[in-house]
DNA sequence: GAGATCATATGATTAGGATCATAAAAGCGG
DNA sequence: CCGCTTTTATGATCCTAATCATATGATCTC
């Protein structure tokens, strides 16, 4: 997260968004650098028979899309509010001059990208080549650790069954069916449908 | 890929590794920053069962293991060389003094980690909702552009049906029988049991 | 060149998640 | 509160990749 006036003071434009706009789509050139100031926006993919994956979910504070923007490639996936959102646009060149003049933002930045990378590793793996109820364990933990989020069940988690199935790459059916096993097994509860680990 | 003198400079040592041998373990601290001087190194997990999973194949001039390094947080894979490895190895600190002193290596190594990052997304992507075949020309597809290769069955894949397998989650009996469809749909030739693309 | 090891190949069977169908509960707008 | 939409739920069936078994073709070593 780049402090707000420092943002300001390199240019950004707030911007905002309603739920459902999609602020870049796949496959596009990436010519700006976002922070989200209130909001929440996902990236996702949609495959051939309309099937979504989602990529991330991010929310206040957070910033997305860089990549592309660092290794100079199109869009991997799309950027899309899932609430009504406003956030921090700054085009490639301020980007990169904040970076050049703040060695600490800079690292800061490489430290995020170094984070997601952990995470997408240990999805990759995980997707590749587990069950479902593994699957759907390892992203709630992973989702809790991100929100610091200590002792058992204290984790509530905020997605449908649906934004469950898009993040593992599962049908809801199957979704449904894990986390009610997992409960069985004294692995998560459900309480007025919520998911809590 | 860092200047061998800088690395050097700043404290590198030069360490190397036989076929077979483990740089380091999934869970265990980053301490060390490492480029690969010459052979090949392979970032893997295991489940449970045995099943390998190989997060990416590394070889001369390239680093890998940096994201656990900056981000704080434990080895989300094993590394191993592949064949006989010498490496240049710099602790953490003297990696971080590195970057901090020279703005432009930084620049390149966030580069490289949004470049890793946009190959996962990708990969992700497709291991969560796509067929065996979609999964396998992808990967093809993006190591092939990784070497800069271009025109129709100029890349010579070399992998072992086995490695691919383990690429892209799938087993080796699945990848035989969908390299030999791809073959036969005129996607990919295969000579000498060589995979063409 | 014989034997051993590794990689590719192929058929038969199984299993588990996707798909399809339908329903009921919860949340929401007017 | 009522109708409408969204989300959760559940059973039945299908399909395809995993699994198991076995064979053959390369490559390597002594």
């Amino acid at each position: 997260m780049i402090d707000e006036n420092l943002l300001l003071n390199h240019g950004a434009k707030r911007v905002t968004f309603s739920k459902g706009d999609q602020l870049f789509r796949e496959g596009e050139s990436a010519l700006n650098f976002y922070q989200i100031a209130s909001g929440e926006i996902k990236m996702n993919n949609y495959n051939e028979d309309g099937k979504e994956f989602i990529q991330g979910i991010f929310s206040i504070g957070q910033s997305f899309g860089e990549p592309p923007l660092l290794a100079n490639v199109k869009y991997p996936a799309n950027a899309e509010a899932i609430s009504d959102s406003e956030v921090f646009q700054l085009t490639k060149e301020q980007f990169l001059e904040l970076l050049s003049s703040n060695p600490r933002v800079h690292l800061k930045i490489t430290e995020t990208l170094a984070k997601r990378l952990y995470y997408k590793a240990i999805m990759v793996s995980e997707i590749s080549s587990q069950e479902p109820e593994h699957r759907i364990l390892r992203i709630i933990d992973y989702l809790k650790h991100v929100d610091k989020v200590e002792g058992q069940f204290a984790y509530r988690l905020d997605l449908t069954r649906q934004q469950l199935a898009d993040l593992t790459g599962l049908r809801v059916e199957t979704v449904i069916r894990a986390t009610k096993s997992l409960e069985k097994k004294g692995e998560l509860q459900i309480k007025k449908r919520k998911v809590y680990r």
